[in-house]
DNA sequence: TGTATCTGACAACAAGTGATGTCAATATCG
DNA sequence: CGATATTGACATCACTTGTTGTCAGATACA
């Protein structure tokens, strides 16, 4: 039934594949743009095609429908964030927790502010919008807790001992420091990046201090 | 040019503005279950008046248009929470910080658990939605603030003396607590309320102690 | 009783949506 | 060149949406 060709022809010197790819990171590229400017609700299969000067025939080419391409465009922007924070914290001693810390956030923030438009696919169109996105969402929440988490071994009998829920108070500490993220943006990036990094430090750093340093 | 009536005519023994007032109370509540059921972009202004059982003639009567529906409804869930908090509070002294903070917690986390569609338009739909709603949010996020910085009046200046931004200072603190709520709602509200309460306050705690407590 | 008001069920409309299909022009390759 | 794959502009379809309008019957009031 189907025609199965696994390589299709060259065109214009690039192979069929990665035509398609380019075709593809240009979409989750205007879903960017266009999700900025009026938000993921507001956001039209062919708004999209327009910004990325493609037609809707390719759209469904490399996505399912609508929310694939949300899906596809928040993985894109957790891989880069993840990326970005990983290499700037690659040459640390991880000795020092509080410089390993600050140094994330900073990266983090950093990264928000530099891309506005990633930063509200991030932080606030993808909650709420389905069952399958939520899920995705609380993959990434969860991924991030088990990235802290990993710097401190004995968390989860530490706060067995003392009664607390251990993924509920990672999402506390995630929820602080995204909800600054999303103050910060609200207010049009106002406050100088070291003050935002500071002010999320001093949250982390009085719950590292009360839980996981030595007494 | 338009006939201003002030009062109509009685109607099954209820006055004109209390007919119409039922009515606009009987929308927010089947929204509320409509938005828990679908979330609010999936909810139609036809969806929702077949749930009320009125007709869409009556909804125009009370509102402009659906979006005016979900900011009356935030603001429905935003004073029933913030009147059950302050019913709480009433009859503790104010000289236990720890207590009053306590209780709090324990009122809105209890609130959400037994209101779990108002929790949903609470936590998660309200974002994102327009720019109106999201300053409709944000005022309720300031709201808490400075309700919370009233117990320390010399925040402002120990903020600026550390370096921080007072105002994401709060935003964070909030963060922890929302996260909290949405991470036990999205388990099922599985962890035993007093384990979630113990969570927050583990957060709250930590910060209070460094940064408000005498040394 | 008769008239004005109120109610509810439903029609109607234009606009926009996701998704699929058509087709001529263009580029590739035997 | 000639056949075929590829592209892009556009047509098309069924459907939903917000919003306004119609109208017969129920209720109130003089």
């Amino acid at each position: 039934m189907e025609a199965e060709q696994k390589t299709g022809r060259r065109y214009k010197g690039v192979s069929n594949e990665q035509r398609r790819a380019e075709r593809r990171q240009k979409l989750i590229e205007a879903a960017m743009v266009v999700y900025g400017a009026v938000g993921y609700h507001g956001a039209s299969v062919r708004a999209i095609c327009a910004e990325a000067g493609l037609t809707e025939r390719y759209f469904y080419e490399s996505f399912e429908n609508g929310e694939a391409l949300l899906a596809a465009a928040f993985g894109a922007v957790m891989e880069r964030l993840t990326s970005e924070v990983m290499a700037a914290l690659a040459p640390l001693s991880t000795l020092d927790m509080g410089l390993v810390v600050r140094v994330a956030l900073a990266t983090y923030y950093s990264q928000l502010r530099e891309n506005p438009n990633e930063a509200r696919v991030f932080l606030v169109e993808i909650l709420g919008v389905s069952p399958r996105m939520d899920a995705i969402y609380w993959d990434a929440i969860r991924q991030v807790s088990l990235s802290v988490l990993r710097f401190s071994p004995d968390a989860a009998e530490r706060a067995e001992a003392l009664g607390l829920d251990l993924d509920l108070f990672a999402d506390g500490l995630i929820g602080a420091v995204v909800q600054i993220a999303l103050g910060w943006v609200r207010a049009g990036y106002a406050t100088p990046i070291e003050t935002v990094v500071e002010t999320a430090m001093a949250i982390l750093g009085a719950v590292n201090r009360q839980f996981l340093s030595p007494p």
